[in-house]
DNA sequence: GGTGTTGTGTAGAACGTTCTCCATTGTTTA
DNA sequence: TAAACAATGGAGAACGTTCTACACAACACC
């Protein structure tokens, strides 16, 4: 009625009972008869009475959880926080994104501040952090760790199976009759443990060593040109594989290229497999195989962990998501 | 020293000094002597003191600006995110982003849950609202609109110049001899006003008015399968377009998906524009002739014009950012 | 020596909640 | 009938800042 916002103590106010009142029907606490829930719920009406978030945080906590994003132009983003606002939608719990960039300094400066505005949880997706770091934050606040492999015991751990994606991949490409698979991986440079693309070479020459085949992993860049150059490399060799698997979409995108300046077609004289399904993999025009680690799961399970850690879990729980093999126009059997 | 977070009390304890001279030194203030300075300076750093964001925003600022997201898979998000952190990067505001979904409902949610976490100010980005709605935000908190053309006296508004990316399309494409042009657009359905696919194909339009050509606009939507159907619809007919200009690259996509499927090749049997300059746009593969726009500009521009407007400035104001043609393989002049 | 003026520091009241007692009822139980 | 207990509502102290007053010194001026 006079200037701002409108406090608790303006509908106690209204509603002509104490702020203590007003403040344990809001919280659903215990000690209210239906006549006061019914008073005080008018008056919140009438008023259009929201809390506020600051002076609550000052108390305890603040329903709000932070998303830490490292590289904003991670093509399943989306589906992961989906994943994550989906499951949360029914609670009274926020979730915020907080654009960490893809610098450890700028991640550490992110979570300070998601820290700093007493945030009662985070998930950080895919930090590009030492695990003393990790370690460090996870004593502050709840944490879940998405996409990284390793987990410690301060936080909880949401990880795609990538040993398991790339195993897919090479019995898809084994049971067509193929033999000499390549894969593209990305060059590592950061000091980090346990990033996916170098599970995923693992996982590939796992695979490949289990059905008694030479394994072929080339090091680029996980970029249309990475995978251009790495399929160039490989297709001029003299015993070319007759199938090609890169560690990423946006690589493959870059095979596919390359087979078509060399006259390949695909997936006659090469099959073509990448991994994360990014959005365009389904077009017709590109129809690409690959690997789907579906980030509604990952969201929805991330979310769920931090929360059970928000109430009280001490025990750290790891969860390995599976992935699945989408298979489209890109492979088929080699050419005899 | 105790047990959980370093206060501004613990400080001025360290230091002998009192609180209030802290909080002075913290914030910048006038009144403080170069020992004083000094002082306090060190016991920050010894106790590792950061100010708690919720006690500050009990009294006044919180240094905390939101950027609303309506659909994160918008490929231009990342651009327009990097502008405003980029913008913003060197000042002690955080950016934190609110995934705001598609629904005008929960939209509405997240910007509530931003207004009660007191942040300092808003930038909206292609809201889905009411103008009613929008202009109740603004009066509430400082608000900057992206990407709804006809911005309002309340608040600020970026807009990329869509009428002018239409006519450089246009003028492209009738410089290379075309003068069949069709337009493929998004079949309007919320009521919210000033969306930029209406005001693209109004730039459409007008531009093929000033040539003195014909307008031919269809309308489907601005999916890869929206495209790929209406395209077979205009070449179907009987005096085919020689180029189609989509609205967006994700329809354009499906245009060339149409255009294979009929057996015509791009550019020499059709041209084909889009709209939004989509990462995959540059691939050598798909080389679309699309319209950037500047997503760091758009993005610098909102933050700039958010701080003026937390800090002071209460005359509107609307920006326009110019766009630009990249010109790629799918147009070319027509067969003759 | 009074009266300003300036520069520096502090006391203490907000800000809007939550939450731990405590007070007041009414109801059982001995 | 007294004593114990349960159910409900309220007082008031936090929570960690900011910021308006004000105090106190040192110094300049008349």
């Amino acid at each position: 009625m006079t200037s701002g916002r409108v406090t608790i103590a303006d509908v106690a106010r209204r509603a002509g009972v104490s702020t203590a009142a007003v403040s344990k029907v809001v919280r659903g606490a215990y000690g209210v008869s239906a006549e006061m829930q019914a008073k005080v719920t008018q008056a919140i009406d009438e008023l259009g009475y929201r809390p506020h978030a600051a002076a609550r945080a000052l108390r305890g906590r603040t329903y709000t959880l932070g998303v830490m994003l490292s590289d904003t132009r991670n093509p399943f983003f989306p589906d992961i926080i989906e994943g994550v606002t989906g499951r949360l939608g029914d609670t009274e719990y926020q979730v915020l994104l907080g654009p960490g960039g893809i610098e450890p300094k700028t991640q550490a400066r992110m979570t300070d501040a998601m820290i700093d505005r007493s945030m009662d949880g985070l998930i950080l997706i895919s930090p590009v952090m030492t695990d003393a770091e990790l370690a460090a934050i996870a004593t502050a606040i709840p944490v879940v760790v998405v996409g990284r492999h390793g987990g410690a015991a301060a936080y909880d751990s949401v990880v795609d199976d990538d040993v398991m994606g790339a195993g897919l991949v090479v019995d898809h490409l084994v049971g067509l009759g193929h033999t000499r698979i390549a894969h593209i991986t990305h060059l590592e440079r950061a000091r980090a443990q346990g990033l996916p693309h170098t599970v995923r070479a693992e996982g590939y020459r796992q695979a490949m060593r289990a059905h008694g085949l030479a394994d072929d992993v080339l090091a680029t860049s996980f970029t249309e040109e990475g995978g251009f150059e790495g399929a160039r490399e490989l297709l001029a060799r003299d015993d070319r594989p007759t199938a090609i698997f890169a560690g990423a979409d946006i690589a493959a995108l870059g095979v596919l290229r390359a087979a078509d300046e060399a006259g390949l077609s695909v997936p006659e004289d090469l099959s073509v497999a990448g991994y994360d399904n990014i959005g365009i993999a389904s077009l017709k025009r590109i129809s690409l195989t690959s690997v789907d680690q579906d980030g509604h799961v990952i969201g929805a399970t991330a979310a769920r962990l931090l929360v059970e850690r928000i109430e009280g879990r001490s025990r750290s729980v790891t969860s390995s998501v599976s992935p699945t093999l989408i298979v489209r126009g890109t492979t088929g059997p080699p050419r005899v």
